[in-house]
DNA sequence: TTTTATAAATGTATTAAATACATTTAATAT
DNA sequence: ATATTAAATGTATTTAATACATTTATAAAA
C-alpha cells in the first residue's frame, strides 16, 4: 500500500505496532528461552516475553535488534520473523499488533550483568511458565519455525560456540527437537555435510577421553546454505 | 508487547498498518498473479498489489482476506502470512508497515465481473511488470515461501478444482518450480502419498485419449498434512 | 473402416540415502 | 594395574530417488 492512496487512510485510528523477542539460547547442555518478570501494572509480575514498540526512525527488524542488544549486550546476532500477531482483542490495554522475532545466541556470549539488571532469566522450554497476552502462542509458533528451518538449513550452528563437539552439537538438535538421535548415524550425517573441520585439540570437560573440537568452514556453510540443503533428523 | 507498558507508548507517532495480498491463481495451465493498475497519484497508472489498511475492527488477517473478497469474490480462501515489511523508508508518502500476505485460488472460481470491475488481471509470474514500492520484493518472497511450503506439504492442492487429472497436478507443480518434471516418477510419488482417489471419468479437454480425473480423500489428505509430509520434487 | 496422431498410462533396474545396531578406544581416577 | 565412562567407529538392511522406453486409448483424418 502507498498511504496516500487508500480509501482508508483518513478512517484508521491509531494501531500501534510492536515488536517481541523469542530469544532462543544454548549452553551446550539444552535450548532455553530468555523471559522476564514485568515490573509494571498490568500484568506486573508475570512472565513476558522482552519487546518494545517500533520507534519512528527504526525499522521493524531494527526495533528487535534495538531491544536485544539492550537485555544481552549482544550485536550482529541471528534473528528470524516469525509472524505477526493482530488479532483486534489480543492487548486488552490498547489495539496493539506486535511481530514475532525470534533470536539464536550462544548464552555464554551475554552480559550477565546486563541481562540481570534487566531481570531477564534463561527458561527451560519443556517447562514454560504462563506469559501474558499470547506470548506462549509466539513461544510456540517460533519454535515450530525453527525445526522447520534447521530441517533445510544448519541453522543451529548459530547457537554455538567457534568451537564445539560433536556431541554437543547433537545435544542441540536433540533439545531443538526434543528428541534423541542414533550418535553414529548423526556423526555420519554432520560429516557429510562437509562444512565442518577437525581441529587437534579436545573438549575433556565432559569426558576423560575428552571430544575433538570442530569449527566450522565458513565457506563451506555459506555455499551450504545458500543452495539449500535437506538436513532431515 | 502490553500497550501500558512501554517507555515509548507516548512518544511512538502514528505508523500506519496495511497488509497486501499475493494473490496467486491457478488456470490448469499454468501460476498466475492477480494485479492492478493504481488508478490515483501517486504511481497512478503504475502495477500493484491489491491491499488496505487494516482497519480499527478487523484483524491483520481479516483486513487481507477482506480485500480478498472485495476483488475476488471469493471467501474461504487459503490465505498464509508471508512477512511484515517494515523499513522506514519504504513508503515515501507516509511510515507505513504492510504485511505480505499470500492467498492460493483457483481462477475459474473467480467473480470475472467483479475482477474487471477492479481492473485487476492475471499476470505470468516469469513475466512480471515492475510493481510500486517493494512489491515485487514481496511477490518474489511470497514465491519462495509457496515453493518451501510444497516441499513439506501438498499445498498446491489448494488451487485445483475438485476434480482434476494428473498430468494437471504435475503442470501446477512445474509451475510453482518453473521446472519440468518425469511424468512416471512425478505419477508414482504422487500416487504414493494415498491421497487420491481415482474417479470413472475422464477429462478430455486436452487429449484424444483422454486423462482420469481425481479428487482429494480429505480425510486422509487432512491427516497427511497434519502430521507433515516430504514431498521434494 | 483403416490409418494417423497424440497425450496418458505403465514398469524396472540402478543409485543414493536412511536406518538399525555393537564394539573398541582413549583417558582419568581408583 | 584396573575400573570407569564418554567418544569414536563400520556394516548390513531397508527405503526412497532417479533414469529411462514402450504401449494404450481415443478422436480425427484419410
Amino acid at each position: 500500500m502507498s498511504a496516500e492512496q487508500s480509501n482508508f487512510y483518513s478512517t484508521q485510528d491509531k494501531i500501534l505496532i510492536a515488536t517481541d523477542c523469542i530469544i532462543f539460547g544454548f549452553d551446550n547442555q539444552s535450548i532455553k528461552l530468555l523471559i522476564f518478570k514485568r515490573i509494571v501494572d498490568p500484568f506486573a509480575g508475570e512472565w513476558s516475553l522482552i519487546g518494545s514498540f517500533v520507534q519512528n526512525n527504526e525499522s521493524v527488524t531494527n526495533a528487535a535488534k534495538r531491544v536485544l542488544t539492550e537485555i544481552t549486550g549482544l550485536e550482529n546476532v541471528f534473528m528470524q520473523q516469525s509472524q505477526v500477531y493482530g488479532a483486534v482483542e489480543r492487548d486488552p490495554g490498547a489495539r496493539c499488533i506486535t511481530v514475532g522475532q525470534y533470536a539464536l545466541i550462544r548464552i555464554e556470549d551475554q552480559d550477565i550483568e546486563l541481562v540481570e539488571k534487566h531481570g531477564a532469566v534463561w527458561h527451560d522450554l519443556d517447562e514454560m511458565p504462563n506469559l501474558v497476552l499470547d506470548h506462549n502462542q509466539l513461544v510456540e509458533d517460533a519454535l515450530s519455525q525453527l525445526r522447520l528451518k534447521a530441517s533445510y538449513q544448519p541453522i543451529g550452528f548459530e547457537l554455538l560456540p567457534e568451537k564445539f563437539t560433536i556431541p554437543s552439537l547433537q545435544r542441540l538438535y536433540e533439545s531443538i527437537y526434543q528428541k534423541k538421535f542414533d550418535d553414529r548415524n548423526f556423526r555420519k550425517k554432520i560429516i557429510a555435510l562437509d562444512v565442518l573441520t577437525k581441529l587437534d585439540e579436545k573438549d575433556k570437560s565432559t569426558s576423560k577421553k575428552g571430544a575433538f573440537l570442530y569449527k566450522f568452514n565458513r565457506r563451506k556453510y555459506d555455499r551450504l546454505v545458500e543452495k539449500g540443503i535437506n538436513f532431515k533428523l
